[in-house]
RNA sequence: GGGUGCGUCGUCUAGAUGGUUAGGAUACCUGCCUUACACGCAGGUGGUCGGCGGUUCGAGUCCGCCCGCACCCA
């Protein structure tokens, strides 16, 4: 009864993916529709950001686990709505262009540099769009958003306008993180911290006792020098008994002779440098603290584009390197340095540029945040964190939180503030929502000053900081403001998928951001995944030269073997090491199930009454059964790596060696009944049908392609098998791998084949499978 | 310097409540075409479970200290 394989192809050919990504969107399978009845499931789906080719391959797996996260809530049975966009604001791509392009963002004109950097955007979106869509993402590709639309856009500013009105927005001056290269302010969020070489120089202070009689001198430990114009007090440790008798004198500041107090202080460490420090405005962010406590009139020593200002004497216009070499060498010449140590000094770098920054007052707008932070500890801790240790990253982060959200941004490609102010009375006129506005060259949308009636404005010509826009995805997403009846069907979001190393912008901006808006969180899971690292385990960067570009890997393997490899290497959570052979040898398991199948297609599927299942099959059934509890153990948490290494070794070490061989005569029919036969035949489909879904949501393709040659129709429109087998039969399980492979092991032994008969007795307790291990192995006698 | 998390064969990892020779995969080596598959089959080499102490009859599993990696904060 068994004929010609209904599969032909001896191998799993990845170009077959091709073909079902023009059929699903012909078919429109994904097409997440309101009203369908059954709970909705939102994805708060990252919109990633495309600032250099290729695209982080690490980032590609990323996508691909997302893929897998909608596709497992469909197959729960869910109402799945997977929106995708691009994020495309901000200083990344404005630092690209400046690269690339070899241009200077201030010197070519706003116009022209906004319209430079939408078309890299547009070239490297693609790349990006096209990759997304080849690894078969299931999320809404044909409409994907962008967060420089005219609509994000609009909606950032309307809801900036309303926390403006909320009174949760407010200026300031006061010294904030400055990266010079950018020309703008950052928030805490954007600075990272680098381990960089620098000079500790010791220099010498002179000391007199507050009435102009000398008392001796001190040493002072600085890696700043150039900042000695703005020293306004010199601080040591309490216990430090070296510099007790110095408490309350004064020292003298070298070059300027400013003469500033010596001040008992805890933060001054007695084992850092001499153990005297001086404190100006502003080295680091302990100075801003103690000039505020030592109520010191701080002295602005740089300007906005990082150069010295008159402040500094002589060093005025010099950058800060360079004023600081020529003070070395001064204080050098004048006898005052004791002398120079080379010292690892961690220091804070803007995570985009990479350049040292600067403490610096300037104004800016504030969102609140400080008020918050108790509410959003409580968000935090009620929320389902995915793998749950990572709650800690974002607890941790809302612990650390000083100051309240820098927001404004001296750059160009991105939102504007929707401020204008009034010429007569200087204060600000913010417009109506719901309007995309570009103060720096739109006219006002209204023609008198609400505070006095003035009717000549100036518009405002700073941005928002990027995360201003990205932290309000779900309301995008849930067209808040736009669409009452959507909103309250996909707002919160059900999950919010995202990498570890962006927890303490994306998500905390987010959760504070929507919390604010709207009273709620923005969503009832987060997920965190680590890094894609090469496959030495360390970071990929384009001057290591060790950068994996996906697409090429993809199109050599196709995108389930990428799928399946993400899948199974990657432990939700933790970094992953990124290694193109590992990925090469992921396809040897899609070969092996296509002929499995291709086997198992041979044979006509039968229906047939339970009660007459044989000792195998019920056998093979209960391990089956164990299979799909595991399996769903791992989907339940959106954690791929349980089921792809439990398939794997259910199909590869259980299945196809041990359950296959077995019943390969019985299902022939050779020496069987045609009952016996029939009970084979179903409980190998049962075992295929089983495992191709199980396999759905990791490999869409290839599990899609047999299940339409098996069953003529998609396996995206099935749900989840259930764990419906007896597991008693389960006892057995390792008797027969042991017998199985003592077989072999004795067939090698002695030369023969596999196929050779043998003379061995079969264990009493596996009787019931006697028929079919005889046959199996070709037993005589 | 402080905090948090992590640390099992080259690599990815399984190992509730401490208990027989630490399990699997991948890579590697050897042999083999066995009526689905050589992208296959069978067999094998490989781990002092980061280190050192402690508790215990017994510790990868509990405790302490230390080391390394990552992140966060000084």
């Amino acid at each position: 009864m068994n004929g010609e394989p209904r599969i032909r192809e001896k191998v799993w050919d990845p170009s077959i993916e091709e073909k079902l990504l023009d059929i699903w969107s012909r078919e429109r399978l994904y097409e997440f529709r309101l009203d369908d009845g059954r709970e909705p499931f939102i994805i708060d789906t990252p919109p990633p950001y495309p600032s250099g080719r290729p695209w982080h391959i690490g980032a590609a797996a990323h996508y691909a686990q997302i893929d897998m996260i909608a596709r497992t809530a469909r197959m729960l049975n869910h109402n799945v709505y997977f929106p995708i966009g691009i994020d495309r604001n901000g200083l990344p791509v404005e630092i690209y262009t400046e690269r690339t392009r070899k241009v200077s963002m201030r010197s070519i004109g706003r116009e022209r540099f906004i319209e430079m950097c939408r078309e890299a955007l547009d070239e490297l979106e693609r790349e990006m769009v096209a990759i997304m869509r080849r690894l078969g993402l299931s999320a809404d590709l044909a409409n994907y958003y962008r967060t420089d639309s005219e609509e994000y856009r609009a909606l950032t500013q309307a809801t900036f306008i309303e926390l403006w009105h909320k009174g949760l927005v407010y200026e300031a001056t006061r010294p904030n993180n400055y990266c010079p290269d950018c020309g703008t302010t950052i928030a805490d969020a954007e600075v990272v911290y680098k381990d960089l070489q620098s000079r500790l120089v010791y220099i010498r202070f002179r000391v007199d006792d507050g009435y102009g009689s000398d008392a001796g001198e001190m040493v002072i430990a600085t890696t700043r020098p150039e900042l000695l114009c703005s020293c306004r007090a010199v601080i040591v440790n309490p216990d430090d008994a070296r510099y007790r008798h110095l408490h309350g004198k004064t020292a003298v500041v070298p070059l300027y002779d400013t003469r500033v107090r010596i001040v008992p202080h805890p933060y001054a460490s007695m084992e850092f440098g001499s153990g005297a420090v001086m404190v100006c405005s502003y080295g680091d962010h302990t100075d801003v603290q103690l000039f505020r406590e030592l109520g010191l009139q701080e002295v602005i020593a740089l300007d906005t584009n990082g150069l010295m200002t008159t402040n500094a004497g002589k060093y005025a216009g010099m950058r800060v390197r360079d004023a600081r070499d020529a003070i070395i060498e001064d204080l050098n010449s004048a006898g005052l340095v004791v002398k120079v140590e080379s010292i690892m000094h961690r220091t804070p770098v803007c995570e985009r540029s990479n350049t040292p920054i600067e403490i610096i007052p300037m104004n800016e707008f504030y969102v609140k945040q400080m008020q918050f932070i108790d509410e959003l500890k409580e968000i935090a801790g009620s929320m389902v964190f995915h793998p749950e240790m990572h709650r800690q990253i974002l607890l941790n982060w809302l612990n650390s939180i000083a100051i309240d959200w820098p927001i404004s941004r001296r750059r160009f490609y991105a939102t504007e503030i929707p401020i204008w102010y009034c010429r007569r009375c200087g204060r600000a006129n913010l417009p109506e929502k719901g309007r995309y506005y570009r103060p720096w060259k739109d006219k006002p949308p209204f023609s008198r000053c609400v505070h006095c009636g003035g009717t000549e404005f100036i518009g405002e010509e700073r941005t928002f900081d990027t995360w201003m826009d990205s932290s309000i995805s779900p309301l995008f997403i849930s067209k808040y403001g736009n669409d009452e009846r959507f909103f309250s069907h996909t707002y919160p979001a059900t999950l919010r998928p995202q990498a570890k190393d962006i927890v303490r912008t994306w998500l905390h901006y987010t959760i504070l951001r929507c919390y604010q808006l709207t009273g709620r969180a923005p969503f009832k899971h987060a997920w965190i995944m680590g890094y894609g690292l090469d496959e030495k385990g360390e970071r990929m960067s384009k001057s290591r030269g060790n950068v994996i570009d996906p697409f090429p890997v993809i199109g050599r393997y196709g995108a389930d073997t990428f799928r399946l490899w993400s899948a199974s290497e990657v432990n939700l959570g933790y970094d992953f090491r990124c290694s193109e052979q590992r990925i090469a040898g992921m396809q040897k398991f899609l070969t092996k199930l296509w002929n499995i199948a291709r086997f198992i297609s041979s044979f006509p599927r039968a229906e047939i009454d339970n009660g007459s299942l044989q000792a195998s099959d019920r056998w093979i059934l209960a391990e089956l059964s164990s299979l799909v509890e595991r399996c769903m153990q791992g989907y339940k948490e959106f954690n791929f790596f349980i089921p792809s290494n439990a398939i794997r070794e259910f199909v590869w070490n259980l299945f196809a060696p041990h359950y296959i061989e077995m019943v390969k005569a019985r299902a022939y029919g050779q020496g069987f009944s045609r009952d016996e036969q029939e009970s084979a035949c179903y409980t190998l489909y049962e075992c295929l049908s089983t495992v191709l879904l199980l396999l759905a949501p990791i490999t869409p393709f290839i599990t899609d392609h047999l299940w339409r040659e098996l069953y003529s129709r998609s396996i995206h429109l099935e749900r989840f098998p259930e764990a419906r087998w007896s597991r008693e039969m389960s006892r057995y399980t390792s008797a027969i791998v042991e017998f199985n492979s003592k077989v072999w092991s004795m067939k090698k032994g002695s030369g023969r084949s596999l196929k050779d008969p043998i003379s061995v007795s079969i264990p009493d307790d596996l009787g019931e499978f006697s028929r079919d291990l005889r046959a199996m192995h070709n037993i005589v006698g």
